[in-house]
DNA sequence: TTGAAAGCGCTAACAG
DNA sequence: CTGTTAGCGCTTTCAA
């Protein structure tokens, strides 16, 4: 405010001017690190007063230029509506902070292209690290890294070539699968199998749910039905569609069932609504997933929720001391 | 690939070489403006095919550091876990792409503190516009940016140093409230007031609310009890112990209820839960602010959408065409 | 204790 | 049509 409309931004030349001084040293000063430079602490202390009068910032990209480091921290996420990746880029965002780290988030709404596309802006912004987060094809991400010597990193769905932190898949969905079983026995008076709901068949979390699925029906010697695996993709429409599919084939859907995501469950409540299975007529679920409006409002319904703070914790692990490449770590999620 | 672990990355001076021409052809004809310089289409072609093998990447600190615009923008944001929020970001994400601009976004998780830190970190990589949105002091950081030339914006919540787009509260309040009243009229069989919770007293938009709260009530000759104004704040854990204390001194709650955002509301219905007002004994509701699963769940509750695509459509339009400092754009909400 | 100077990778005149 | 050159603002030897 002192110098209204600045055509140019205050520099380290106009400070070391004002204090009478070289550049050189008011670098050094206002790095922190002026005692290994041996500077006088009155002129550090003038110089510290002028910067802050002068509204002084450094400018990061000639900071940057001439360091090594950039200290940059790219994360790549598919959405942002939901709790689980929102606190992801709440908790990474936080954690980065802590180290110094500048993170850089970009949304890719799970388009593939944007993925890579991301991928590669961070790289020009000289990122230190990538960590994919949901990523449809993250060996590629690790790829095009690697190609430019940066680091990677896989979080919520692995890949191949770069450390991964995901959850417990398997453990998770055969104890959720268990629960809901014993849930929908409970109130149907006999054991029955249920119908699992959401996610790509041929991403690596939704296969091990559904093993984790199908283990849990065999502990419990309960036979299961091939066409109630309806891996119909993550949008709420699909599995809205996908319910209203198998009520037209069949003419009844079985009212019990393991949901692979709240996206996902999204849509099978709108499908409940629509075919008036509310109240007393509502199936039994299970979620793999954990929203709190649903925990409060669902009378019927086991949900797990994914440990997000433990897989950022494993994920700065990582950037902190290194995993080799291939390494797949599983956080087991918790029960509510 | 072609050259693994590279110590350094390759420059325009590498491929300038590999081309057997000059740093600056190949900086034309990466950029695009080579039919400017009128570089020949072999060359340009040579370079580029050298660019995709050697996986080049511009250094955007350097590019960034010549050129005279970063073309970056910046958003402080306070929360990443509700929809609003969520949305929010997602739109300003995209939107600013579509416009050749980087987005980066940080999360201050209502920190005042952190929200002028974020400011100052922003102005460090020499963004050319801070988007503010839900900012407790937004003039604050409109001051910091002034003092270096940036623009700045306020989002959510308005300010009086720079133009705001927010939601139009007032109506959107007083459209909700009657709405809920007639609801909570038509279910108790006579006139009564609704309790109003949520937010901060002191707040533009819960002051503007709470005036549209009571503007229905009046327009419908209904005496509002100022005790049931509870702005304690937007922690669910605040609304809960609200509701919890009105319960306690008073022996009873109103049944008819204006929550002021889905965070409150999270914690209105855990009270409900704990307080057994479920069912048929649940309160009739209103929300400003939307969440799929309580649409989805919730009996008797009415929820006002904030505009989120025609906010940030109005905020782009400011970027792109200008408006003056202290201007007010109030954007209707929806209801559903 | 301090300053001078080189150079990070890139862009944009300007000079061929 | 193409190359040479001068910085952008900062950090970091090196020399004083």
């Amino acid at each position: 405010m002192n110098r209204p409309k600045q055509p140019k931004r205050t520099t380290i030349y106009d400070l070391a001017e004002l204090a009478g001084t070289s550049a050189s040293a008011v670098s050094a000063v206002l790095n922190g690190n002026w005692k290994k430079r041996r500077i006088g602490s009155q002129l550090a202390e003038r110089i510290t007063k002028l910067a802050e009068e002068q509204g002084y910032a450094v400018n990061m990209q000639a900071s940057l230029l001439r360091r090594e480091k950039s200290k940059i921290i790219g994360m790549i996420v598919p959405k942002y509506d939901n709790r689980y990746f929102g606190s992801i880029v709440e908790t990474f965002e936080t954690m980065a902070r802590e180290r110094g780290l500048f993170p850089i988030i970009t949304c890719t709404r799970r388009d593939p292209n944007l993925e890579i596309e991301a991928a590669r802006e961070m790289l020009s912004y000289q990122v230190e690290w990538v960590v994919s987060t949901g990523a449809t094809d993250p060996d590629r991400v690790t790829d095009l890294c690697a190609a430019s010597g940066v680091r990677s990193l896989n979080l919520d769905l692995p890949g191949s070539k770069a450390p991964s932190v995901i959850s417990d898949n398997f453990s998770g969905a055969r104890e959720l699968t268990r629960r809901v079983l014993v849930n929908y026995e409970r109130k149907l008076g006999h054991r029955s199998p249920l119908l699992f709901i959401g996610g790509r068949g041929n991403d690596h979390n939704t296969s091990e749910r559904v093993r984790g699925f199908l283990a849990a029906h065999a502990e419990m010697g309960i036979a299961i039905d091939e066409h109630h695996i309806l891996t119909c993709g993550y949008a709420p429409e699909k599995a809205e569609e996908a319910l209203a599919a198998v009520a037209r084939a069949e003419g009844s859907v079985p009212m019990g069932m393991f949901v692979n995501s709240t996206i996902s469950l999204e849509g099978v409540m709108r499908w409940m609504t629509c075919s008036g299975h509310t109240g007393a007529k509502a199936p039994t679920l299970g979620c793999f997933d954990w929203d709190p409006f649903v925990a409060l409002l669902c009378e019927d319904i086991e949900m797990v929720r994914q440990d997000v703070p433990a897989m950022l914790a494993r994920v700065f692990d990582i950037i902190d001391h290194g995993a080799h490449a291939g390494s797949l770590i599983e956080i087991p999620p918790v029960f509510i």
